[in-house]
RNA sequence: GCCCGGGUGGUGGAAUGGUAGACACGCAGGACUUAAAAUCCUGUGGCCGUUGAGGCCGUACGGGUUCGAGUCCCGUUCCGGGCACCA
């Protein structure tokens, strides 16, 4: 019988389900192993082949430790609250809830198929309010906890409201709005009850604050840096402008050095952590405050890297929106200063950075004493200085900083060397750390690492500066103006937002008309218009009307697999004690500062608390890379194309019967005139499309002034007869005999688009050709099939200019599939022919997890063909069982057990292509031996059953076994199988591999030394001279040095 | 500009400092077949030479360390990703 994948894995995904066989349960004395992928939104366009490549991967794995005899946990979810679910409810009118479950239905159906052991029975979803209930209750916590830095941990809002009774906020050290005042304990007492929360919000983790965000109009809503990608929306390339807003905060920025921290006890890869070092952005410097001149008690106060270069400080520079701007701009200055600010705050952001060469300030006519020099230095506006990092205000040090340098160069400003190693400084800054200052009072002659403790000492006993870490890291932003997502657990009272009861919990998500903002621009759930918390008859509060972000669900929702079904806490102690955290995490690197920073700072926050038993909640990730498409692309040509074509194709060519041809030159200048003339002939030519044939007249009179008589040959028509241009000849010819004034057709082919084959857009400018994206099942081999394109709405009325060979092709991009660039490939139909075992071996097959790499059908049937002949070493042809249980050879146990070492090898280094071939070597092996014995077969499944689970458990139980082969123990390699008698040593002469010999496998190394030397090949190459030195590496290789 | 990756046959990719190109795809030739498909066998980095000799070159480029370098070090270059007036 022929190995029919479709029979079997249907038999045997049906059988599992039966079983059971991937449930998980917490009480096994088994050591544990938690997988996890990132779960998925579940977008509407189902999975394509890129999706599964990390699930097939952790797939494997978990098989893998499970036969090692782990009790594996790897479940699988949705991340199902999001914008493309919103989009579809307003433009179709579905609840988001309906096409949710409906895209959740094909996703876990899609997943099936490819016969990955995820345990349903936990699948989580985090628009289910049975989940989201717990995702409020974290909220509240972070409410009600502010980050305390003695403590190094988050406490109760409530330890901080007993000190503030008792002594004010002198003596805190915690994590808090930049401008929170000091307070005693008597003005603490003297708050009203508003006065009071609202002062606490400068404290808690998570609070409302007035704050620019990333302002979506066209969406409604706000996004987050990340959802930001070139000044517009990732998500439907909307533009996004800087808007002043009231939003939730979460105060990510107290965990700042704790995040930092722990990237170190985490195995994560390299590019990942480098990615939130950078996002967290610590650098170390000083804080100096420079006072103003004539303005006694204000200072400027910087935040510096670089304090050693201080003495070359020889200007300051504010951020335009500094508060000290206004107060020490001098009369002579100010409305220059004004308009400056102004027009600085007109600037969206965009404008900023793509205008980051041009160098604009303006003087503020006032000074700043330098402390250490005590020389006055003028103070600038600028806005290449950012209000929003440090303190909003630098020293200038133009000959070490190079924005510093422009800015000095452009206003005339000092630059002063204070380094004795500085070069070049009338060029460029030169920002070295080497050799000894100079010009540099208190630190001349001193090194880097001498000065900077010096110059803190000394600011730190003026009171004039201390040391300071900075950090580049914000508060996230934590609500959007959306409906689908989670509700805020938070009424409003008087300005104050106040948390629900946690009886209160879930606040579900309520019904509302449309799922747009309201007239008056509040968010979608204030439609909602009985929505309101009556915590008595007499009392109705407005809830919080923003929802909470994407990634607020995400956040914890590896806890809830551990036991999903709780309804009394996020998840229970025993189950969180058993499985602690996330062994292996698998998922894209996009996530790199987003979701993971994210993840790992609601983590940290709920150790603090006690509620979870690690810091980081996973620790080993690993990124899969992405499986990109190859999109095929068409050529269209645009009119600029016709006239180039009826140039060098048809002109040219006849050019000789025609006579020199003349091209109306200055063009752009004249209003318009026709495309080409006959020198020697009356003859005007002008290509036009029909649709555009109101221009006719002006060409007509264009040509009429020239004295010419006109031929308009519409783009159409030369469409029409693209592939013989030998007709348009014949067109032009007539109308050159004829001695009529005018020409055109009366009747225009019905061709409104030309394409052109890819080997011939070559000949022509790029200009002449727009790029059309064309749905890749109706090319092959970068052939169009033109017949069934025609069929497609874009190919209805065109016309197909074809190569020498008759054939039209398309040229290709690598790039990311999407619906939009018809390149996606659906894994369901490669399933459908060639099965999901093959479909999985392949993606494996395909390179390294973490590469990506585009999507190419041609190697499959490479790996078809592999299982098709495993498959023969099992049954014969008429379904005969071939497997004998007779002793197997020495060289049969020898592949075998080699196999078993490389395989356990490369999964332990989660290398799974190389597996793959591993596989292949064995089972070629095995065919050249024409094996079919049990001892050698019956391992063979055992091992392929992580890889191909269908065909591993259908052979597993014709074999006679009457459990699942998920359970079968992972077989252990024998060293003993893998030694042989004789040895091949490669032997090399002076480096370069010149032979091989073959000795005893226990041959000493002066017998293998000896048996080299009186090769042959070796002797030749020795000759006369003699052997320095022979390097014998025991089971290696010989290298002889002559 | 800064920070990470990465450059290996026609292609995807292998290679704890130890025979570069495993395993596949593709291609070429052959077997089976009326034919095709399927299957099987052989060859396949380049150049020169042989036609059952062999030699030279070869892992982006230039140096270095080493008995030995795709692998380690220094420099250059190109490609990909991330961050960015971040003081």
């Amino acid at each position: 019988m022929e190995y029919e994948p479709r029979t079997i894995e249907k038999r045997w995904s049906d059988w599992w389900k039966k079983h059971q066989v991937y449930r998980v349960v917490e009480t096994s004395d088994k050591p544990k192993f938690y997988i996890l992928n990132m779960f998925p939104y579940p977008s509407g366009a189902g999975l394509h082949v890129g999706h599964p490549l990390g699930y097939i991967a952790s797939d494997i794995i978990a098989r893998y430790k499970r036969q090692c005899g782990f009790n594996v946990l790897n479940p699988m979810g949705f991340d199902a609250f999001g914008l493309p679910a919103e989009q579809y409810a307003i433009e179709m009118g579905i609840h988001p809830a309906v096409s949710t479950e409906e895209n959740i239905r094909r996703y876990r159906q899609q997943m099936e198929n490819i016969g990955l052991s995820f345990d349903w029975s936990r699948e989580i979803r985090t628009c289910d309010p049975k989940y989201y209930r717990w995702t409020q209750w974290i909220f509240t916590l972070l409410f009600e906890h502010y980050y305390d830095y003695d403590a190094d941990k988050a406490l109760p809002i409530t330890a901080l409201v007993e000190r503030l009774e008792k002594e004010g906020n002198a003596r805190v050290r915690a994590a808090c709005n930049a401008d929170t005042p000091l307070i005693t304990a008597q003005e603490w007492h003297r708050f009203s009850e508003k006065e009071k929360q609202l002062f606490l919000l400068q404290y808690r983790l998570t609070f409302p604050e007035e704050s620019f965000v990333n302002w979506c109009p066209a969406l409604g809503t706000v996004l987050s840096n990340d959802e930001v990608k070139d000044g517009v929306s990732e998500r439907g390339g909307y533009p996004v402008e800087r808007r002043r807003m009231k939003q939730w905060s979460m105060r990510i920025t107290a965990y700042a050095e704790r995040l930092l921290r722990g990237l170190e006890e985490i195995d994560w890869p390299e590019a990942i952590k480098d990615q939130q070092r950078n996002w967290i952005g610590r650098s170390q410097g000083a804080l100096v405050r420079f006072p103003v001149e004539g303005h006694s008690g204000r200072f400027v106060e910087v935040f510096t890297t670089r304090i050693d270069t201080i003495y070359g400080a020889t200007f300051m520079v504010l951020a335009p929106e500094h508060e000290l701007v206004s107060a020490i701009t001098t009369p002579a200055q100010w409305s220059e200063v004004q308009g400056y600010v102004k027009w600085a705050a007109s600037r969206s952001e965009r404008e900023r950075i793509s205008e980051v060469k041009r160098v604009t300030g303006v003087n503020t006519g006032a000074f700043a004493i330098n402390p250490f020099s005590g020389n006055a230095i003028p103070i600038y506006v600028a806005d290449y200085v950012l209000a929003g990092y440090g303190t909003g205000a630098i020293m200038a040090v133009p000959s070490g900083d190079q924005r510093d340098w422009n800015f000095a160069k452009a206003f005339g400003l000092p630059i002063v060397p204070i380094l004795d190693s500085q070069k070049n400084l009338d060029q460029a800054a030169d920002p070295t750390k080497e050799g000894r200052y100079i010009n540099s009072g208190i630190i001349n002659g001193l090194t880097y690492e001498e000065a900077v403790p010096k110059l803190l000492r000394w600011l730190e006993e003026k009171g004039l500066g201390k040391a300071r870490i900075q950090y580049k890291i914000r508060n996230a932003i934590f609500s959007r103006q959306r409906y689908w997502g989670e509700p805020f657990p938070v009424y409003w009272k008087d300005g104050v937002p106040y948390l629900l009861p946690e009886s209160e919990l879930p606040l579900v998500l309520p019904e509302i008309d449309k799922y747009l903002p309201t007239e008056t621009g509040e968010p979608p759930l204030a439609r909602a218009q009985h929505w309101r918390y009556r915590p008595t008859p007499n009392e109705a509060y407005e809830y919080e009307y923003s929802t909470m972000p994407g990634w607020a669900g995400s956040s914890w929702y590896w806890y809830r697999y551990m036991d999903p079904h709780n309804d009394e806490a996020f998840c229970g102690r025993e189950a969180l004690h058993y499985w602690r955290c996330v062994d292996w995490y698998i998922g894209g690197p996009e996530h790199a500062v987003g979701h993971l920073l994210y993840s790992r700072f609601w983590n940290h926050f709920l150790y603090d608390l006690g509620l979870v038993p690690e810091r980081e909640f996973a620790k080993k990730l690993i990124n899969q890379g992405m499986i990109q498409g190859r999109s095929s692309i068409a050529f269209r040509a645009k009119e600029s194309f016709y006239e180039e074509y009826l140039w060098v194709k048809v002109l040219k060519p006849y050019l000789d019967n025609f006579g020199p041809m003349h091209i109306p030159k200055n063009r752009a200048e004249e209003s318009f005139t026709y495309d080409f003339a006959f020198a020697s002939n009356d003859l005007a030519i002008e290509v036009v499309s029909w649709k555009k044939s109101d221009k006719i007249e002006s060409v007509c009179q264009a040509a009429e002034a020239d004295g010419k008589r006109l031929l308009v040959l519409f783009t159409e028509e030369l469409a029409a007869d693209i592939n013989s241009p030998e007709k348009i000849a014949q067109r032009i010819q007539q109308a050159l005999e004829s001695r009529e004034p005018f020409f055109m057709s009366r009747t225009v082919p019905e061709v409104e688009q030309l394409f052109v084959s890819f080997e011939l857009t070559a000949k022509y400018s790029p200009e002449c050709f727009s790029r059309l994206h064309v749905d890749i099942s109706l090319v092959e081999d970068d052939v169009l099939d033109v017949a069934r394109a025609c069929e497609r709405p874009m190919f209805q009325k065109a016309k197909f200019k074809v190569g020498p060979d008759g054939q039209f092709r398309c040229t290709y991009e690598i790039e990311k599939m999407s619906k939009s660039k018809y390149n996606v490939v659906n894994p369901d139909e490669v399933i459908e022919q060639y099965g999901a075992d093959c479909f999985r071996m392949y993606e494996m097959f395909l390179g390294p997890v973490e590469a990506s790499k585009p999507w190419d059908t041609k190697g499959i049937t490479g790996v078809q063909g592999f299982l098709k002949r495993l498959w023969s070493l099992y049954v014969g042809q008429g379904n005969i069982w071939l497997v004998q249980d007779v002793d197997p050879s020495r060289q049969e146990l020898c592949a075998l057990h080699s196999a078993i070492k490389k395989i356990t090898e490369d999964l332990n280094r989660f290398s799974l292509n190389t597996c793959v071939s591993h596989f292949m070597t064995l089972t070629n092996e095995l065919r050249a031996l024409k094996c079919h014995k049990k001892a050698i077969l019956e391992p063979l499944v055992v091992l392929l059953a992580p890889f191909a689970p269908h065909l591993a458990e259908e052979l597993w139980h014709r074999l006679g076994h009457e459990t699942t082969v998920c359970d079968a123990p992972w077989p252990a390699w024998d060293e003993r199988h893998l030694e042989t008698d004789r040895v091949v040593y490669p032997v090399q002469i002076n480096g370069k591999h010149r032979g091989n010999i073959e000795v005893d496998a226990r041959a000493s190394r002066e017998e293998i030394e000896r048996t080299a030397l009186q090769q042959d090949f070796v002797l030749r190459y020795v000759g006369n001279g003699s052997v320095k030195k022979i390097i014998v590496v025991p089971g290696r290789i010989v290298n002889i040095v002559v």
